[in-house]
DNA sequence: ACACTAAACTAACACTTGTTAGTTTGCTTG
DNA sequence: CAAGCAAACTAACAAGTGTTAGTTTAGTGT
């Protein structure tokens, strides 16, 4: 495991302002006087503010596209491919705690690459949609309106950066049951 | 229904402002721009910038605070009761579409009133928690961590204002019916 | 015609913003 | 010891920030 370079301690370092106070209320100068340095001296380690927002936000972007791609491509039933996005879901939350905010609640102001951003996420959206489809097809699920099950399910995952505490691994397993738990089968309780 | 005030206004159109691009990044030339006067003559008709944010969030807040306490008070089952959550929230939501971001994304940036608003947050959840201990305890709903139930459910409400368009009253029935299925009783299909 | 008032305006303020330029510091390597 | 280099520094910039003071405008009721 290579040490971090100073690069990416000030991208992380980022990422945790950015969760407490969002984008654009954090200053460069807060996050100097977070790395202990001088706001100028960030400038020998990154390009600009905006650089930082885009490798935190297309960094997990990417995760959630190529895991999205293996799900899309295993020919597991619909149920079991939504346990995998949930799974993959606690994956990049629990190890990206603070640039799963940035992602959420900044990605609007990404200017270069925020088309590619969207793209991202549409992509994913549609492959998320076309497995609730294929279950509904084959009677593995309610026939519910699709786009509100994503919603749903998708609104829930996205937020678990908030929920998960620095859980070790054992505990992340038994979020990711009680999720399958929760979200396919409902609260109620089964007779 | 008396005419809006032109603080109301003001208020509104920040709201929206707000849910694009954030509160920080919402300068007063920008909400006088939309207002289509300068930035010194919104202080006609408001204290500061913090002052309309406050005014957002917290008559959000307050509105859920009041609704929670209705469905504190009702003697419903437990599942009844969820199931009034779920209309409050498509029912605040929908007649907040723009506040909601703020209220979910901004609450942070509140000064004065701050602690006002945690406390009415956490005592929202904890009436929200104590309904589901409720009715594990009847045994009417799994016996899954209340938590992790509570983040589920809650996190997908909070989310509403991302997902309700302009629908009239007749479409918002069918969103809160939908939700009612997939909250409680999940999205497989049952046998 | 008059005074009153709501709501706009112009001009300016003190401060903060992201960023650049040029310089210094202190370690590592030949 | 000398050279090179990564990474810090100081100083400054132009632009943008929320907000205030004082003034003008246009419409209303007497």
């Amino acid at each position: 495991m290579k040490p971090e370079t100073r690069q990416q301690e000030i991208i992380r370092v980022a990422a945790k302002l950015f969760k407490e106070k969002g984008y654009s209320a954090v200053t460069m100068r807060d996050l100097a006087t977070a790395m202990d340095i001088k706001a100028a001296s960030l400038y020998n380690h990154i390009n600009s503010k905006q650089d930082i927002l885009e490798s935190i936000i297309i960094s997990i972007a990417e995760q959630f596209t190529e895991g999205m791609s293996s799900v899309r491509e295993s020919n597991a039933t619909c149920i079991e491919k939504l346990k995998e996005i949930i799974a993959l879901h606690v994956e990049v939350s629990s190890t990206n705690i603070y640039g799963m905010a940035a992602l959420n609640h900044d990605w609007m102001h990404l200017e270069a690459r925020l088309n590619y951003y969207k793209k991202l996420r549409s992509d994913y959206e549609n492959d998320f949609r076309n497995i609730l489809i294929e279950g509904i097809k084959a009677g593995e699920i309610s026939d519910i309106k699709p786009d509100v099950m994503m919603f749903s399910i998708l609104t829930t995952l996205r937020s678990l950066y908030l929920w998960i505490p620095k859980k070790e691994a054992i505990h992340l397993n038994e979020l990711t049951n009680d999720l399958n738990e929760i979200l396919i089968k409902g609260v109620i309780k089964q007779i």
